[in-house]
DNA sequence: GGCTTTAGGATAGAGCCACTATCCAATGCG
DNA sequence: CGCATTGGATAGTGGCTCTATCCTAAAGCC
């Protein structure tokens, strides 16, 4: 197919595509001729792609362009991974909480959960905000963090068995990704929800 | 103190005050003349929580007008904290999920957790959610949900404890929803952590 | 009393980002 | 043969959060 139909097919306006062939997302067409490019069925799915990962997770092109990169450079699947999530964790790096990084806390939790150990992005970025979060005043006690990982680990497995079989390295992505960002969003409204039944019952204690 | 001195205090620009009240998120100072006004520690601490609102939380300037604008029209601290959840909520509404909205897992979750009883905008947002999710064939089995809002309930149980004498609304403001945003981003840092660590587990075992 | 500084008001511009639109010459397709 | 389409280049749009400039009037200070 051509470019025409490639954006009928995809749903992304003909500019927005040749917008992402120039900022290198979308791998160029096989060339015909000059001025004739053939698009594949990949090519659909790569768009696909990039449609999640901006609307529905919310990434920027550099992102976009970074993980996708190390994916046509066939980058293993735990490298895609930690890629993924190094992205979506820095989606607000607010304060690069810098300094001597204490790797107690993570640390622990790892040794708890009987996690493999491996130093690594996730834990880094774990030990980090623990600090900053310690430095706004926010108590995390070490049973909420076992909670918290319970709960995750939890999620995790059911995740990472779900995802078996991946028919692309796209598909492998997609999943990581819009995976993250849903499991954090249902969590961020059973928090709310949580919350507001523990004010309710609190507040009205008080009246 | 005048505006440079306000300026001076909190680290905003001259330039940004005269915007945020230009939009209406600080209030004018006391006017004394025509060209000199008062402005008092009661600001510092509005531009802080301004600052915060934007910088960590990531709210854009209209949603931070209308949780202050509520706040200073003396909401209660239930209308308040409601009000942060469905900014913070819809954050990322990608998809305003609508339809028929079946209240059955919320209502599932609310009666298993013993919470108060009332259909709240972040009831209606867990059902969207979930419905969306199931719609992207991602599986949450009732034991996470389950797992999930039993960690929630400490968390909140352990906030709202700590949240017991808020000195201001700006205070009251600043730990609700930078505490949500912080333990969201915890949860996400810890669910990056244990993905990662199942994702080694299981493809080592591939390999 | 004059000189500098500041307030408040208005308006315009900057800088970033993700597009979107326009123009072009070359060329394939019917 | 001529219309439509391509890749390539370049410029413009719209939203957002500031930031900068200009102005007049008035206060503070010596």
């Amino acid at each position: 197919m051509q470019l025409k139909e490639l954006s009928e097919q995809s749903g992304v306006s003909a500019a927005s595509i040749k917008y992402y062939l120039r900022e290198g997302l979308l791998p160029p067409g096989a060339a015909v001729h000059a001025t004739r490019a053939q698009y594949s069925a990949q090519h659909v799915e790569r768009l696909d792609l990039i449609q999640a990962l901006r609307r529905i997770v919310g990434l920027n092109i550099e992102q976009i362009r970074g993980i996708l990169r190390m994916a046509d450079d066939g980058a293993s699947r735990l490298e895609l991974l930690a890629a993924v999530q190094r992205v979506v964790l820095e989606l607000d790096s607010y304060a690069t909480v810098s300094g001597e990084v204490g790797t107690r806390p993570a640390d622990a939790v790892v040794r708890l959960r009987g996690w493999p150990d491996s130093p690594s992005d996730a834990r880094n970025a774990l030990n980090a905000h623990l600090e900053l979060m310690e430095s706004v005043n926010i108590r995390v006690p070490g049973e909420l963090l076992d909670t918290y990982s319970k709960a995750m680990d939890d999620v995790a497995g059911v995740d990472i068995a779900a995802t078996t079989a991946p028919d692309s390295v796209d598909e492998l992505i997609l999943t990581a990704a819009v995976g993250m960002h849903m499991h954090s969003q249902l969590l961020l409204r059973l928090l709310a929800l949580a919350q507001a039944s523990h004010a309710i019952r609190r507040y009205e204690q008080d009246a």
